[in-house]
DNA sequence: ATCATGTTTGACAGCGCTGTCAAAAAGATA
DNA sequence: TATCTTTTTGACAGCGCTGTCAAACATGAT
């Protein structure tokens, strides 16, 4: 157990090659003949021979590690994401390191380049995972593009935005949540918006109004509400929609935590759900289950996320830029619960 | 910018000393005149000379990374110790860095020595930190022991055990949590267990047991329920304690996730909280806010775990192990919320 | 057989750092 | 002053790997 573990030389001599030919078969390297690349091979598997990493990254520059950054106002969507990318990570030999950044707001300019170029270098790793809001951050993504970093994002983009990045196509997912409210024989739909300044809020409002404006109905502003993604934000939304003279007979929050709000005023008010209410969220989270009734919600693919954009990301590094690079656009699921139905004849 | 990083020979040469003596400087070495000291530190502060970590590690045999596990079934707790753990890494120049492992039921011990034996080597963390309730699993215990790992351990104590650890005195938080209902005049407390075969289920359970022994109640069997720390646990569990012939008053779940599948049932039975019931959790987790009425609960403090958990590690590596090591016991806290009150007088 | 060409292989340096060991400087003692 | 001890300093090797470059070998054309 203790013996120290092989290294390439342990390899070459067994291989009866020199070290360099290893190495060579190890990165896929051309100019080894077949047979000796076999025997190499064998050679490394008997003896469970890995690379040292420190040895490689000191030699070649590389670290074989990617970073995930970790916002301080810590949401749980991240969990699941960072659990994709250590699966994408741990599959092909990378490590996934975690860094800290304070909240970016009322940080200067120069300070939150300070903060991630020294996330960038100590010690450099080969890439970084960028998640939203931060990945539409764009004094982030000018700090880490002087450094030179490779970085996947992950999220909907903002306006200009030709990265490698990670999404679902929200708008559209929003789209297909009011329909299905429409489907059911909804008219007056309330909205609860998200937190400002984040790419995803302004979309799913945007699939929301199309939806509507498709089937010819003309949106109310009063249905319209600001919100923060939190729990809260729902609660304080909903007991101003539930004051409207002529209430909605549906509301779609932005998430689920938000959504959680809206029912939860509900019952405290009496108000049945689905019955007379119906209540939508956007993201599946652990609370679209913990809620009675159940909630119908988008379910967002977030350890594929994560585990997609790893590997986009450990493809590319050995290529060079490609400025062209199209968003990968992940499936999204409607997940219809019990929080849905068509609205109740209203007894005036 | 792309100006190559400073090593320790511009550090040298700038100070006027050999590499060497910049060494002994970074490394809290001794031998080394105050002046020169001094001379040395000003030249690394003036360049921005930060040592490589790959250098060091391939020498040393030190990587300057510590590892935290993220066993499949996510929870969200980790969530928050991690970001504690990130802290301190970051403080002290270390780098976190997260491995996976998939659950371990089901798993033969070869299996499971394997796979972390694959992740203590490659690359080898100076390090890990093991969370509850992988904290408390013999054969990881042993094969992290057999490999010559330093561990620190989060969460509370299983049988033997004298490892380096930290935690909140769960036996004791509980036996708190159970006064306070007691206090308010409750006799009849309904306890909802975790998970079984993890440390802090019958840790809170001995607590509110010995709180009612305290007070000359007799615990009846009928009011401790099976959970499994999950919402639907807590639901399941609230459902039978429910139908007793004669009620309890107060349901004392073992954890947030449960307690809000209590509420959850009360508020659908029409069951009035706290007025009619009493809930309390454990925990503090988010959704602790997230109910109506607030949750009384009590406070774990999960991001100081990490941070006290990371901070112990990187201190203890230097110094040979100590085997007499007694765990860091971190305060927990009552929180007070809106879910607890005197018990109403029953109208029969 | 001779040369030009292409393919496969290996010797060796050196990435940035720290452990070893010996040299230099400083201080203590006779 | 000469000698011994202690403290301070530096030269150098080498951690495990890969890039460079040249040697060895194979192939085809003359």
């Amino acid at each position: 157990m203790a013996a120290t573990l092989p290294k390439m030389k342990d390899v070459a001599e067994l291989a009866g090659v020199s070290i360099k030919t290893v190495s060579r078969v190890l990165n896929n390297e051309p100019h080894v003949q077949h047979a000796v690349r076999e025997r190499v091979q064998e050679a490394v598997s008997s003896l469970g021979y890995v690379p040292s990493k420190s040895a490689r990254s000191l030699r070649g520059n590389r670290s074989y590690s990617i970073n995930m950054i970790c916002h301080s106002d810590r949401s749980n969507y991240i969990n699941a994401i960072q659990f994709g990318a250590v699966m994408a990570c741990q599959k092909r030999g990378y490590q996934l390191t975690i860094s800290l950044v304070d909240t970016l707001e009322d940080k200067s300019v120069a300070e939150v380049k300070a903060a991630f170029e020294r996330i960038a270098t100590h010690p450099k790793p080969d890439g970084m995972l960028l998640v939203a809001p931060l990945a539409n951050n764009p004094i982030v993504g000018q700090a880490l593009d002087e450094l030179g970093m490779r970085v996947v994002r992950i999220g909907p983009a903002g306006v200009t935005d030709n990265d490698m990045r990670v999404a679902i196509d929200e708008r559209q997912a929003a789209f297909e949540m009011t329909e299905h409210l429409l489907d059911l024989g909804h008219t007056r739909i309330g909205f609860v918006r998200g937190k400002e300044n984040q790419a995803a809020t302004e979309e799913r409002f945007l699939g929301y109004k199309a939806a509507l404006l498709a089937r010819g109905i003309s949106m109310d502003s009063k249905w319209v509400r600001k919100g923060e993604f939190k729990f809260r934000s729902g609660v304080a939304a909903a007991e101003k929609l539930f004051e409207l003279d002529q209430p909605v007979t549906a509301i779609f929050a932005s998430n689920d935590d938000m959504a959680a709000g809206v029912m939860m005023v509900a019952n405290r008010q009496g108000i049945k759900v689905p019955e007379e209410l119906s209540i939508v969220g956007f993201d599946d989270s652990e609370i679209a289950e913990n809620m009675w009734p159940m909630l119908t919600t988008v379910r967002q693919p977030l350890q594929q996320f994560g585990e997609v954009a790893a590997l986009k990301l450990i493809e590319s590094l050995g290529q060079p830029v490609s400025p062209d690079t199209v968003p990968t656009i992940l499936p999204h699921q409607m997940v219809i619960r019990k929080s849905t139905s068509k609205p109740e004849v209203v007894v005036t």
